[in-house]
Parts: structure tokens; C-alpha cells; sequence
DNA sequence: GAGGCAATAT
DNA sequence: CATATTGCCT
């Protein structure tokens, strides 16, 4: 019991959005299906007062199976009446602030719970299943591997150093969160720490999109795209930004599609966006 | 079944 | 290229 634990609560819900910040944003899951089918209302006749619904439950979600409204048009199998089955989820699109969700719910929980599972529902993403989780937990490890490899300058902190040429693939990405201590090296002389485990929901809004065509959403640094240069740090917080401040206007209900890094597909590839409207 | 990881697929 | 999926193992 140090004072460390009287203090690592506040500073994690610190880190999360208020409620009332998170709501002109987030939107109710919708469902692949649903969205697949309306392909996504158009962005000029959005849907002005959008309820939020919460779940105060804390749940696994499995979204997998709850709304199944057909457009009208089917020519299902059999009857045309059960649920969505075989649909597939779009791409999860990692957003840095999706990650850094992951990262804190990684770090709070310790190396030995930060399973799959147990992120999962400590992240609390809608939506967000074990797989996500699985699949870039893999990558996050990799990272992290590469990078104590290369550890040494003292710079005594945890953050990525030079990237170049070795595996740039998602140093992008990763950079942007911050690294624990802790993770580069094993617990030492630490068996544990577990924590009391509070679900805290926090409902992120989960928006698909339906881009004509967009090819990389990371691009290389130094490639403005509509003229104006940007650092590469600067350039997905801005995008963010610039998706927060469509909703918070309040003007327009916009879903995320002008933004490069928004929900965007291409050619058919659907993409799923968290995206939780807090800090960096 | 759940997890970890490498390879492979989209 | 970023994720997803699969295969094989513990």
C-alpha cells in the first residue's frame, strides 16, 4: 500500500472523458448491418438529435447479434428473418486515442492480467472484441521487444527512439501513446499489482463510414495532402481534432469522412472507428 | 476454451 | 499498409 494506490485512480479517471463530453460525439453502436444497409446516412442530412444509449451494465459486449432491420430488400436464405450471422465487422481502425485506452488498461492491470480478455472489458469499447484486442496486443508486444532491444541511450524515459528502416510499420501508431516503465522490463522484485477492477463505462461512439477511396491512412511525414504541411504528430491529432469539432459544433451531425484518417475504405472495405472524444 | 506467436490473407 | 485470420502449440 503506497500512496501510489490512492493515486492511481484518479489519475486514470483523469485520463477519461467526462460523460458529457463524450456525448454530443459518440453515437450508439451501430450495427454492421444497420450501417452496411443504410450505407450510412448522407452528411449533409445527418440525424440531428441522436440519442446516446448507455449501458450501465458491465458487459462484454457481443454485439454480434442485436439489430437486424433489413432495408426492406433481402434475399436471405431460407426466410429472411434471423439476425445478423455472417457478417463480418469492419477493420477496427486504431485510433492513438483508442490505444492509449489500451495501453493504460494494459498498464493498470499488469503484465500478468493484461490478457486479451481482461483488456477487453476493461477497456470497455463497444464493440471492441477479444480478437482486436488479441491481434494488436501481438503487434503491441513486438513493439515493445523492439524497442528494448534499442533501449539505451538514457533518456531515462520510455519512448520510441530512432525508427528508421528497422520495422517503421506501426512505430507510428505506438509512438503516440506513452510507454510504461514497467513494460520494458519485467517486474523485478514486483510480483504484482491487481487491481480492484472498476468497470467504468465510458460509451465511445463507434462510427462506420463509407469512403469512396482512400489508400493510406498513416501517411509519410512531410505529405500534406491539401497543401498545408503538418508534423506527423500533429497531423492525426488534428484529424482527430478536426472530427471532434464537427461534433461538438453541433451543427452537423457529421460522421467522420472527410478526415484522412477518419472511416474511410477502400473500395469496399469497411472500416470500424472508435473513437473516444477525450484527451490525448 | 483461452492465450501466445508466426505465417498468411485481405 | 494495417488488421484479420489461421495454424500450431501450451
Amino acid at each position: 500500500m503506497r500512496e501510489e494506490d490512492s493515486n492511481w485512480f484518479a489519475k486514470w479517471e483523469e485520463e477519461f472523458p467526462k460523460p458529457e463530453e463524450l456525448m454530443p460525439l459518440s453515437q450508439t453502436l451501430i450495427t454492421p448491418d444497420l450501417a452496411i444497409a443504410f450505407d450510412i446516412p448522407n452528411p449533409t442530412s445527418p440525424n440531428p438529435q441522436n440519442k446516446q444509449q448507455q449501458t450501465p451494465i458491465v458487459q462484454s459486449s457481443q454485439p454480434n447479434s442485436s439489430a437486424e432491420f433489413e432495408s426492406g430488400e433481402l434475399n436471405g436464405p431460407g426466410g429472411g428473418d434471423e439476425p445478423a450471422r455472417t457478417l463480418k465487422r469492419p477493420r477496427l481502425v486504431w485510433t492513438p486515442q483508442l490505444h492509449k485506452r489500451f495501453v493504460d488498461s494494459v498498464a493498470h492491470l499488469g503484465i500478468k492480467n493484461a490478457v486479451p480478455k481482461t483488456i477487453m472489458q476493461l477497456m470497455s469499447v463497444d464493440g471492441l472484441t477479444r480478437e482486436n484486442v488479441a491481434s494488436h496486443l501481438q503487434k503491441y508486444r513486438l513493439y515493445l521487444k523492439r524497442m528494448q532491444g534499442l533501449s539505451n541511450s538514457g533518456s531515462g524515459g520510455s519512448n520510441a527512439q530512432s525508427l528508421s528502416g528497422a520495422d517503421p510499420a506501426m512505430d507510428n501508431l505506438f509512438a503516440s501513446s506513452p510507454v510504461p516503465a514497467h513494460f520494458l522490463h519485467p517486474a523485478r522484485g514486483n510480483s504484482d499489482q491487481f487491481m480492484p477492477f472498476v468497470p467504468h463505462h465510458h460509451h465511445m461512439g463507434v462510427v462506420v463510414g463509407h469512403h469512396p477511396h482512400v489508400q493510406q491512412q498513416y501517411r509519410q511525414f512531410g505529405s500534406p495532402r491539401n497543401g498545408h504541411f503538418e508534423h506527423p504528430f500533429l497531423s492525426r491529432q488534428q484529424s482527430q481534432q478536426q472530427v471532434q469539432r464537427m461534433g461538438t459544433s453541433g451543427h452537423n451531425g457529421n460522421y467522420v469522412e472527410d478526415v484522412d484518417s477518419a472511416a474511410t475504405d477502400v473500395n469496399g472495405r469497411k472500416v470500424l472507428t472508435l473513437f473516444p472524444t477525450g484527451d490525448d
